[in-house]
DNA sequence: AGGGTTCCCTGTCGGC
DNA sequence: TGCCGACAGGGAACCC
């Protein structure tokens, strides 16, 4: 943070692809400007810079995009020389002759300047629509939101992967989160009762959590489906269709929710099958 | 307005 | 063995 970009620029892969050579604003432009802060909103990194002129860039890792930094200009060239295919989309180096580089092999995530946040958000309204963030909120918070009248009647399934209700769960997360508070991904938002919505809301918190500490490197080692790390150890139910339950050892069961799957055990996670 | 569907993108894997 | 289609994922664009 407070640093200061000397130079910046997509890569060539970076704009073959319209999400990077249809922006508004030049990369280029970014030069001279010190880099503030980055928040976090829900999975969305927004970056502050200021200078001149101020920038906001939204940023998203999407499902393979990662960030390496380096201190040296030795070991920026080492990167983008690399022999191995590698899918560098953005290089920005400081005046202090460190750099920072955005890989993203699947091509998911988003690198996007704006030239405030007012005009981020027009462009991408669902920024402004993150909903709670699910590492951290309160139960009351977590109460009016399931009863919100476009959430109190979705299946659990379907709703937990909704960024306006909360934000920063996933496809897995959202299959392990229902299974440790053992409720049915079928279950409607608004027929939780209180006791339940005590345990979702604290095994969502749990589970994000326990991935931020263990899924690191997870997700830093991602290669294709082999997932090595310590987060996919503690998996329950995600991807263990036909595999004993951890808990009553009847076998896990997978079903689509708006084509997504969803991984839990019919038989301890209860619930109405309305949906 | 809000819900549902399609598309983006690439590596892997199952099936023929 | 080799090719091909299906699939996975987050989210925006698109449709009705």
């Amino acid at each position: 943070m407070g640093k200061k970009i000397e130079s910046s620029y997509f890569t060539e892969l970076a704009l073959k692809y319209s999400r990077y050579n249809s922006q508004e604003i030049k990369i280029s432009s970014l030069k001279n400007t010190n880099l503030k802060q980055i928040e976090r909103k829900g999975k969305y990194l927004i970056w502050n810079l200021i200078g001149k002129n101020d920038y906001t860039i939204l940023n998203h890792l999407g499902m393979t995009g990662s960030f390496n930094i380096y201190e040296k200009k030795k070991q920026l060239q080492n990167h983008l020389n690399k022999e191995k295919k590698n899918y560098v989309k953005v290089v920005l180096e400081f005046t202090d002759e460190s750099s920072c580089v955005f890989d993203d092999m699947r091509n998911f995530g988003r690198f996007h300047l704006f030239s405030s946040y007012e005009n981020l958000t027009n462009r991408y309204p669902a920024v402004a629509k993150i909903g709670l963030d699910g590492f951290n909120f309160s139960l009351e918070d977590f109460k009016s939101a399931l009863e919100l009248k476009r959430n109190k009647n979705k299946a659990l399934g379907i709703l937990l992967l909704d960024q306006r209700f909360v934000a920063g769960i996933g496809n897995i997360y959202k299959s392990e989160s229902l299974w440790r508070a053992i409720i049915s991904p079928y279950k409607i938002a608004g027929d939780l009762k209180h006791e339940e919505i005590l345990r979702l809301s604290k095994s969502i918190q749990e589970v994000l959590n326990d991935a931020i500490i263990d899924g690191g490197s997870t997700i830093k080692n991602f290669k294709s489906n082999k997932v090595e790390g310590k987060a996919q150890e503690w998996h329950a139910v995600y991807g263990k269709e036909d595999l004993p339950c951890l808990r009553c050892n009847a076998k896990i069961k997978r079903i689509i929710q708006n084509k997504r799957s969803t991984f839990f055990c019919e038989n301890c996670q209860s619930g109405k099958k309305s949906r």
